[in-house]
DNA sequence: AGGCTCGATTAAACCGATTTACCTGGCGCT
DNA sequence: AGCGCCAGGTAAATCGGTTTAATCGAGCCT
C-alpha cells in the first residue's frame, strides 16, 4: 500500500522524476503530453505519478507561465440574490474553461474596493470582473487597466475603453412606464437608488422621457431616492401615499425596492395589484413568488454574469480585440402588482 | 512624471532594488518591515517602490513561504439565498484576515466535486472549506485532509475526525414538531429531501422520536422525499392533500421546499397558516416576506460560513489544535404560516 | 595595532514548475 | 567509413520572491 501521508513534505515534480527514472524536465514534459516523450517513457511518468500521489502545483508553474487561471470578481455583496446569481453564472462560466473564481466584496465602500483590487493585483489574477462602488473614478479604473484586464459590469462608464456588460436600461424603463400609462396611471412614482448611481441616473431619464413622450410633465416630488433594501422602499411608499396628490403607481429601482413597497403598501391597508401598481426591475427568482407575484422588469443577472465571463475569456485570448459592450436586453415580465388605476375603474 | 504603462513587463522586486541602489535581498526585508533593515534605506526602497509602481506578487512569495493565503470554498451553488449567504459570511471572515476566497460549485454531482477538489488542490489553496454531495465516502475526504486542512460545512460526519460546523438539527427539528402537536396536529407530514442525505436522516429521525415522544405513531405515508426546490414541495403537497386522510401540517426539510408547499396550498385553494400549517427550515430572508410569513427554524447561514472560516484559520494557525466541531443552535421563529388545525377550531 | 563585537547589507540557495538549447546514439545513405 | 539527421532526452536558465549564511566596515577595548 502507497503510504501519501508518510511523506512529510509534497510530492514534487522532481520525486516524480526519481521515481521515474527520468530528469525533471523528461517528466514535465509527458506530463503535458509533449509529443518528444516517447509513449513508455510518458507511462512510466504517469505510474510513477499515481505511485506517489503527485499533485500539480499550478502555482509554482505560473510563475513560469504567466497564467494563473484565476479572475477575481469583486461585487459589493454576495448576499443580495442578484449578485448571487450573477456569481453563479460567472463561475460556472470560468470553470467550464478552467478558470478559478476568487471572490471579494466591498460592502459598496470606496476604501474597501481599493484594498481588494491591490489584494487581487497582488493574488496576480489573470483579469479582474468588477462592478464599482458608485464614487470610483473613471481615471482610477483607467490605471487600473494597465495592471490587468478589466471587465466592467453593470453601471458601464461610456467614456472609458473597457469591455463591459450592462443592462438595457434605457428600454427596460421605457416598456415599464408605458405599461403603467396604458393601464391608464397619470402620477406615476419613481422609487429607490441616489442620485449618484449611474445606473439610476440613466433609468429616470428615461422615465422622464417616456412620460414626456405621453404629454405628462415630470413632477420631482414623485420620485423619492431611498437604500437599495426593502426598508427604503417600505419608507419611500409611506412617504409617497401621505401626499396630498398621491401617485397610483410606482416604478422601482429594482425588485427589493419593489419588495418594501408592497410590504409598506400592505401595512398601509392597501395591496399592490390593486389598489397601487408596482414595478420592479431585476426579475429575482422571489419576484414569481410574492402574493401578488411582481410585474418587473427581467435583466438575467446569471446572464449578465456568463457575459462577463466571456468577455474575460475572450480578453485573455485575445488581448488586443476590440473592446465590446454588451447590452442585455431587458423586458417587462407582467404578473400581477399592476392593474388599472383605482380612479380608472370606477368611472 | 512616472509612466507606468510604459513598462513591457511587469516591475518586479529587483527593479525596485536597482532603483533604491540596493539588494533585492534588501528590498525583499525592507518591504517586510524586518528590523535588520536601517530606517534610512527603507524609506528609499519605499519611494522606489512607490516610483516605480511596484505590485507585490503574493504568488511568486507563495512559492518560498508555502502560503497562499487562500481558502477554497467548495458548495453545490451559490444562487440560492442559504448558500449566498453563507459564502458571504465566509468570505467577510476571511477577508479581515487577508485570505482570499476561492468559490466552486459541484451543482450536486460527485463527479464535478472531484474535479473541483483536484483543481483546488492544483491550485494550493491553503484549506478547503466543503459542502460535500450525499454521496461523498468517508475515506475520500479523509484522503482529502491528508493534501490540506480540511473544514467540513453542514452535513457532518461524526465518524470523521475533521472540524466542522453544523446546525443543531435535532433541537430545532423538536421545537418545530412540538410547536404543531400544541396547536393541536395530530397527523404532521415531513417533506422534502432524499434519504441519501445524512442532514435529512438526523432531521427525520428527530421528527419521529418527537412524535413518539409524544404517542403519536409515525407513518411512513406522510413522509415524502423531493427534490430541495420549490417545484418539489409544489409536488409532495399536492400527493399529501390527495390522501384519503391528509396531514393538517407540514414541517418541511428547508424553506425552499416550504415555499413550494405554500405555492401547492394557494393552488388547492388553500391557506398556509388558515387551512393547513407550513414549518421551514433555515430562515433565508425571504421567509420574513412570504405571505403568510413562514414559521421557520433559524439556522443562521451567515453564522454558518462565520464559523467554518474561523475554524479554518484556526486550523491553518495552529495546525494540531484538537478537533473543534461547532454546532450553531437554531430555534424556531414564530410567523404566520402556522395555527391551529381547522378540525380543532370547529370543535 | 590587533582582536572583537555588532549592526547593516548582500550573495546565493531555494521554492516547484516550464522551456530552451544542447547532447547523444542509432539509422540511412553515399 | 564518413556524414547528416532525427528521435528522445536532459542540463540549466528562468519566473519573482524569501531566507540563510557570509561579508564588511565601524567602533570599542586592551
Amino acid at each position: 500500500m502507497t503510504d501519501v501521508k508518510s511523506r512529510k513534505g509534497k510530492v514534487t515534480l522532481q520525486d516524480v522524476a526519481d521515481a521515474a527514472g527520468v530528469s525533471k524536465a523528461t517528466a514535465s514534459l509527458a506530463l503535458r503530453e509533449n509529443p518528444r516523450i516517447s509513449e513508455p517513457t510518458r507511462m512510466r511518468v504517469l505510474e510513477a505519478v499515481e505511485a506517489l500521489g503527485y499533485v500539480y502545483n499550478q502555482r509554482a508553474a505560473s510563475l513560469r507561465t504567466r497564467r494563473s487561471y484565476t479572475i477575481g470578481l469583486i461585487i459589493k455583496d454576495v448576499s443580495n440574490p442578484f449578485n448571487a446569481e450573477l456569481t453563479s453564472g460567472a463561475e460556472s462560466q470560468l470553470a467550464d474553461h478552467d478558470y478559478s473564481l476568487v471572490l471579494v466584496t466591498t460592502d459598496d465602500d470606496l476604501d474597501k474596493q481599493s484594498r481588494m483590487v491591490k489584494t487581487m493585483l497582488e493574488r496576480d489574477v489573470d483579469g479582474l470582473i468588477l462592478s464599482p462602488v458608485a464614487q470610483t473614478t473613471t481615471a482610477s479604473m483607467r490605471a487600473l487597466m494597465q495592471f490587468c484586464p478589466l471587465v466592467l459590469l453593470i453601471p458601464y462608464y461610456p467614456e472609458l475603453a473597457a469591455d463591459c456588460v450592462g443592462m438595457d436600461d434605457e428600454n427596460g424603463t421605457a416598456r415599464a412606464v408605458e405599461h403603467l400609462l396604458q393601464l391608464g396611471h397619470r402620477r406615476i412614482a419613481f422609487v429607490g437608488g441616489f442620485a449618484a448611481q449611474a445606473t439610476r441616473q440613466r433609468r429616470l431619464e428615461s422615465y422622464r422621457d417616456t412620460l414626456r413622450q405621453h404629454g405628462i410633465a415630470f413632477d420631482p416630488a414623485l420620485c423619492i431616492a431611498s437604500p437599495v433594501t426593502r426598508r427604503g422602499g417600505y419608507d419611500a411608499i409611506h412617504q409617497l401615499l401621505s401626499m396630498p396628490q398621491p401617485p397610483s403607481g410606482a416604478y422601482c429601482y429594482s425588485d427589493v425596492i419593489a419588495f418594501g413597497v408592497m410590504l409598506g403598501l400592505r401595512a398601509a391597508g392597501m395591496e399592490a395589484g390593486k389598489d397601487f401598481s408596482v414595478i420592479g426591475f431585476d426579475d429575482v427568482p422571489e419576484a414569481t413568488l410574492w402574493h401578488p407575484s411582481l410585474t418587473t422588469v427581467s435583466a438575467d443577472p446569471r446572464g449578465l454574469g456568463e457575459n462577463a465571463a466571456q468577455l474575460m475569456l475572450r480578453r485573455i485570448s485575445t488581448p488586443d480585440a476590440p473592446i465590446r459592450r454588451v447590452i442585455m436586453p431587458s423586458h417587462l415580465v407582467l404578473r400581477d402588482s399592476t392593474a388599472a388605476p383605482v380612479s380608472e375603474r370606477l368611472n
